[in-house]
DNA sequence: TCTGGGGTCCTAGGACCC
DNA sequence: TCTGGGGTCCTAGGACCC
């Protein structure tokens, strides 16, 4: 049995936290570069904004309602969340923390079945008592009925916040209330399909024959319909895998059109992923460079490419990855055009302590290439200052519009808040 | 004028081989 | 020069998630 433990409007309710003159007013989290809506309160909801919304169509939603702001603080949301996973690992044998607001917590040989409810409200009331976040929590033999049971906590007030999908009848009955759309695994696309086959609830497409669902989507639609049988597909995975890819990239608050600019932010984000894959202990074989212009400018020519190279060995080093990242900008990048993105990714990884040397590399180097990586990155770490290479552009005049941050109140000393 | 960033997985189609 | 089937591998693009 699995609980599906999610936290409600998770980024309004981090900024609620430290700021009382939010309850009970309508408040939205814009996306980074203030671009879009990614968190609603209840009462920004029933003023009918839509999620991930671009914030200039609300524009006047926003001043006739007086709607509070704010531009996404992720270190701060950060850091609450850690402490909400704390929380939950106290509460249960093992989690696996799905994403920044979602964990799911493995319920195995926990409790007679219809004691689950009262364990979910002592989850529900533990984390907003410790750490003040209200909480959603769904328990279900699968891992997508925990989310559709989530899902229900979250639609009805009724459930008090918790809903136990153990019994098979509960299962159903919730599943013909839900649109087909709601279900973990199902997008836009694949519901707009399903709905042309005149499936519009969950029961309808837990109902669907399986090599049907396979003509009409693919494997995983296959899977989603097993799970909502009580089939496990995705199972509980305590121990995250290694990661497959690692991406920097962002949109710039103003276009860019001459070279070094754009060549600069290459430079900057080959640092900083490289800096990441440092931080997790890794060296990676393959680096992707992309660059592209607007996608909703009709107006201005679109260019749109990318280019992959593979490393003769593994690498780690910062001066490695930049060299190739800006050698494959040079590749693809074209003059005349309005560009607006830009990212590196990083791939195929290894533990650099085991990889396959190149055949004409000093060792030596390597040593001192580990050594020279390690001591960058305690400077950068540290409140010392900061080290970067030349090619490398300072981040702040291009970075992100963040118009409307919140004090970075549990990260930075001078935003602590005061009890006077 | 302004439309996120960071991921994973699947599929279709092209290149290439025998 | 034309012809076929079967297989692998790679890449681009789509769909989905939060």
């Amino acid at each position: 049995m699995y609980a599906l433990v999610d936290c409600n409007n998770f980024y309004v309710s981090c900024e609620r936290l430290f700021n009382p003159a939010l309850k009970g007013v309508p408040v939205v989290v814009l996306s980074n570069n203030d671009g879009c809506v990614v968190a609603r309160s209840p009462e920004a909801k029933a003023l009918g904004i839509k999620m991930a919304v671009p914030a200039f169509q609300i524009k006047e939603l926003i001043k006739k309602h007086q709607i509070r702001v704010y531009s996404s603080n992720y270190s701060f949301y950060g850091d609450i969340s850690s402490r909400v996973m704390a929380t939950l690992e106290s509460l249960a044998p093992q989690i696996e923390v799905y994403s920044i607001d979602e964990a799911f917590l493995d319920l195995s040989g926990f409790g007679q079945p219809g004691s689950l409810t009262d364990y979910g409200q002592h989850i529900r009331s533990t984390v907003k008592q410790y750490i003040g976040i209200p909480v959603c929590v769904g328990i279900a033999p699968t891992k997508t009925l925990a989310k559709l049971a989530n899902h229900g906590a979250k639609s009805y007030p009724r459930t008090g916040g918790v809903v136990d999908l153990s019994a098979k009848e509960r299962q159903q009955k919730l599943m013909s209330l839900v649109d087909v759309g709601e279900i973990w695994g199902i997008g836009r696309k694949t519901a707009e399909k399903l709905q042309r086959h005149g499936i519009k609830t969950a029961f309808q497409l837990s109902q669907l024959d399986l090599q049907h669902a396979q003509r009409v989507a693919n494997i995983n639609l296959v899977k989603t319909i097993d799970e909502l049988n009580g089939v496990i597909h995705y199972s509980f995975d305590d121990v995250p895998e290694i990661r497959k890819q690692l991406i920097c990239s962002r949109s710039f608050a103003q276009r860019m059109t001459d070279y070094t600019s754009l060549r600069q932010t290459i430079c900057e984000f080959a640092a900083r992923a490289a800096e990441r894959l440092r931080g997790e202990q890794l060296a990676c074989g393959v680096v992707q460079v992309f660059i592209r212009t607007g996608q909703f400018n009709n107006n201005d020519p679109g260019y749109s490419n990318s280019a992959t190279a593979r490393l003769s060995a593994p690498a780690a080093d910062t001066r490695t990855i930049v060299k190739t990242a800006t050698d494959l900008f040079d590749a693809i990048w074209k003059e005349g055009y309005r560009y607006a993105k830009s990212g590196v990714m990083l791939g195929e990884f290894c533990d650099p302590q085991t990889v396959q040397q190149d055949l004409f590399a000093d060792a030596s180097v390597d040593e001192e290439s580990a050594r020279l990586m390690g001591v960058i990155d305690q400077i950068n770490r540290s409140s010392k200052g900061k080290v970067w290479f030349a090619g490398q552009r300072p981040y702040e005049d291009w970075f992100m519009k963040r118009a409307n941050l919140s004090p970075a109140y549990t990260t930075r000393w001078s935003d602590l808040p005061l009890v006077r």
